[in-house]
DNA sequence: CAGTTGATTCGCT
DNA sequence: GCGAATCAACTGG
């Protein structure tokens, strides 16, 4: 009963507020890591964000999952250690950036879905010059490109000791009920029960996150 | 405000 | 060759 029992560390060992985050942190279960991330702090370089909407890929079993068909050139960073960038291009123009979870082999991560630029917003501005601030890090590939992650950061090691891109734990204690769950975005046939289960986390009430709208088809009149 | 569509390169089959 | 863990511009209300 001497030490106080912080809930926020229940099933995680969690690091001290603010304090980097160790590898130990990311070399738990995804679904455990992935909520964790919410409100911590990303570092590259000269920016700063404050993370509000992640993702969770459960490695080689989840059909979402970039590691779903085994390991490639591009998808063998995932097979290995907890805490390595794995960033990828999409869409013939966007970087998106993992953060490699569990243990080395499984190949699970969490794709850093939107943030909140805190840090380095000069540097920030310039980069997304013409946008509305509120957009700079809404969405994962512009987050990676207010952040500058490109391909070449793919593998880059946030624990480590070069200290140019690294994780802070949160400034303060993230309430649970403010933790929001629901469905993957963009994740076609996302196979079964990768569906049925929330594997998407965001912060409620944060600008930097759209309120998730199921998609609803709308009955399209047909001219003819 | 919200729904639709074109853009454009890479990785894998 | 096809489809992609997306975005920004444009449309109509």
């Amino acid at each position: 009963m001497a030490g106080q029992q912080d809930p926020s560390t229940q099933g995680l060992s969690g690091p001290r507020l603010g304090e980097r985050l160790p590898r130990s942190f990311f070399a738990e279960d995804v679904l455990d890591v992935a909520p964790a991330l919410l409100g911590c702090f990303l570092t590259v370089g000269p920016v700063t964000v404050r993370l509000t909407e992640v993702e969770a890929y459960a490695g080689e079993s989840d059909p979402g999952s970039h590691a779903f068909r085994g390991p490639t050139p591009r998808t063998q960073v995932m097979f290995g250690r907890a805490g390595h960038l794995y960033v990828y291009f999409t869409y013939g123009m966007h970087w998106c950036a993992n953060v490699v979870t569990g243990t080395e082999g499984h190949a699970s991560a969490v794709l850093l879905r939107a943030g909140e630029v805190v840090g380095g917003e000069r540097v920030a501005a310039g980069r997304r010059d013409g946008i509305p601030r509120r957009d700079w890090t809404r969405g994962p590939a512009r987050l990676a490109t207010t952040l500058g992650l490109k391909g070449e950061d793919s593998g880059a090691d946030t624990c480590g000791d070069d200290g140019r891109i690294a994780f802070h734990a949160a400034a303060s204690h993230v309430p649970a009920p403010l933790i929001r769950t629901g469905p993957r975005v963009g994740v076609s046939g996302a196979g079964g029960d990768a569906e049925a289960y929330p594997w998407r986390f965001w912060l409620a009430d944060e600008p930097s996150v759209s309120a998730y709208r199921p998609a609803k088809p709308r009955p399209r009149r047909t001219p003819s």
